[in-house]
RNA sequence: GGAGAGAUGGCAGAGCGGUUUAAUGCGGCGGUCUUGAAAACCGUUGUGGGCUUGUACCCCACCGGGGGUUCGAAUCCCUCUCUCUCCGCCA
């Protein structure tokens, strides 16, 4: 969310932001409204004031003997016109708040301007699309032998969902614990485990909702909803926080399943597991103070490189374009692994920094000192990677001309040594 | 699942319809004293919002969340959530 502040000012202004990120502000709405809540607060407040002098009056009356038939005649009438005002009042706040909960965050000023994926801008690259001496398979050609099983997956639940078997599911293990490890050893981030179910609040603390319910999974019975990604409970724990300057930064990662309904994308991506309802993330999470948030997005994007690097995988590095930029990002980083199978670099990771936005709907702050008033933290985070689409990118990049598939040696030691997947 | 108890300021803990817009203690901060520190003493110490060019002042809201009764609610009523104790069940 936006600071409200910046409504009551110049609306034009915020609009033409706005627009860069494809959002159109209601101004006329806003500024209608704005007006009214002013007039409408002010005497509101006015009316409770009077109300409690008069109650506080009656009280000492009453203590002290004296007649208060006059005083009660006198508040008579308040009651309801305090009423109706408070009701108006309420009403204009709920419209105002329903309103900025749906404007997006604004793009940073080094965002490049833009309305697709195509204005994104490439910042750099890294490795070279290894050259095959045969024609590379695709994943799902590649290990239908191999323990990826999409038909079984397609029987026991529906479509977009996998079974892995045997060494499959063990590479898929190391990958998770080998990202985990590197992260939690080498870039100092703490290791956290939370709840695969949230609450409303949550989702509205990060941004999902109210805007994206169709893309969540829910569980109307208990008001809860499966989470989309690590971010949504591992941000919310600072919600309504107020945490000390020497604590920062706190930098989480956190392994989890992440379920979306991949509503409106239907036709695309429906062979393989680049795209699942269900799929496997290691998640980082930082929580910075305002004034060294774009440095934390630069080394939080170089850990999420680490892994691509480590595991000896190609990509390049995106800086997304103001219209492809997600709702609560004011900057985003996407990091896209080379696929022989597709030739073409797709999304493996995207990292972001949401300034104050995520925190100011959380209510997640800091203290500079004892007696100083708190501040809004800055939030990001980035996938640390996304593992089945990680999983995808070693099989098709180290796929041999038998057809087997070679282990990065990275990975080998949790996987009891082993070499090769047959 | 059954029975009961509870949720108050950073923490502990009183208040149970007006005279307190929450007593007291601890902690934090500032000061006095001291070579320095401790102790003692004095003062101060929540969050959000409105008004305001801004500050100060002033005003409003907040005692788990929501709703109600009342001129007036931390206090009474309803409801939800969470915590604790006991019983049952259970990975």
């Amino acid at each position: 969310m936006l600071d409200s502040q910046l409504f009551r000012q110049d609306l034009n202004a915020l609009a033409e932001k706005l627009a860069a990120k494809g959002f159109q502000l209601p101004i006329e709405r806003l500024s209608n409204l704005e007006t009214e809540r002013k007039s409408c607060q002010t005497k509101t407040q006015q009316l409770q004031s009077d109300r409690n002098n008069r109650s506080k009056a009656i009280g000492k009356a009453k203590a002290s003997g004296q007649d208060i038939s006059e005083i009660m005649a006198s508040v008579a009438d308040l009651g309801e016109q305090l009423k109706q005002s408070e009701e108006r009042l309420e009403e204009i706040q709920r419209e105002l708040q329903s309103i900025l909960l749906t404007v997006p965050n604004l793009p940073h000023e080094s965002v490049p301007i833009g309305k697709s994926e195509e204005n994104n801008r490439e910042e750099r690259r890294w490795g070279t699309p290894k050259q095959f001496d045969f024609t590379p398979k695709d994943h799902v050609d590649l290990a239908n032998q191999k323990g990826l099983d999409f038909e079984t997956a397609a029987k026991i639940t529906g479509a977009r969902f996998v079974v892995m078997k045997g060494n499959m599911a063990k590479l898929h293990r190391a990958l998770i614990q080998f990202m985990l490890d590197l992260h939690s050893k080498e870039h100092g981030y703490t290791e956290i485990y939370v709840p695969y179910m949230v609450n409303a609040e949550s989702l509205l603390g990060t941004g999902q909702l109210p805007k994206f319910e169709a893309d969540l999974f829910s569980i109307p019975q208990q008001g809860l909803y499966l989470i989309p990604t690590a971010e949504v409970p591992v941000t919310n724990i600072l919600r309504d926080e107020i945490v000390n300057l020497e604590e920062l930064p706190l930098k989480f990662v956190c392994h989890t399943p992440c379920f979306r309904s991949e509503a409106g994308a239907y036709g695309k991506d429906t062979r393989g597991m680049i795209r699942q309802h269900q799929f496997e993330k290691v998640e980082l999470v930082q929580f910075v103070t305002p004034d060294r948030s774009y440095q934390a997005l630069e080394e939080l994007t170089h850990h999420a490189e680490t892994i691509l690097q480590r595991l000896d995988l190609p990509y390049r590095t995106m800086s997304l374009c103001s219209g492809d930029l997600g709702f609560s990002a004011a900057k985003t980083y996407d990091l896209e692994v080379w696929l022989p199978g597709q030739q073409k670099y797709r999304e493996i990771s995207s990292c972001s920094n949401f300034e104050a936005f995520q925190a100011r709907r959380m209510k997640a702050r800091f203290r500079k000192a004892q007696g100083e008033k708190p501040e809004l933290l800055h939030t990001l985070n980035g996938s640390g990677l996304a593992v089945g689409r990680t999983l995808v990118a070693i099989l098709e990049n180290y796929q041999q001309s038998d057809g087997k598939i070679a282990i990065p040696s990275v990975l080998q030691p949790y996987l009891n040594g082993l070499q090769v997947l047959e």
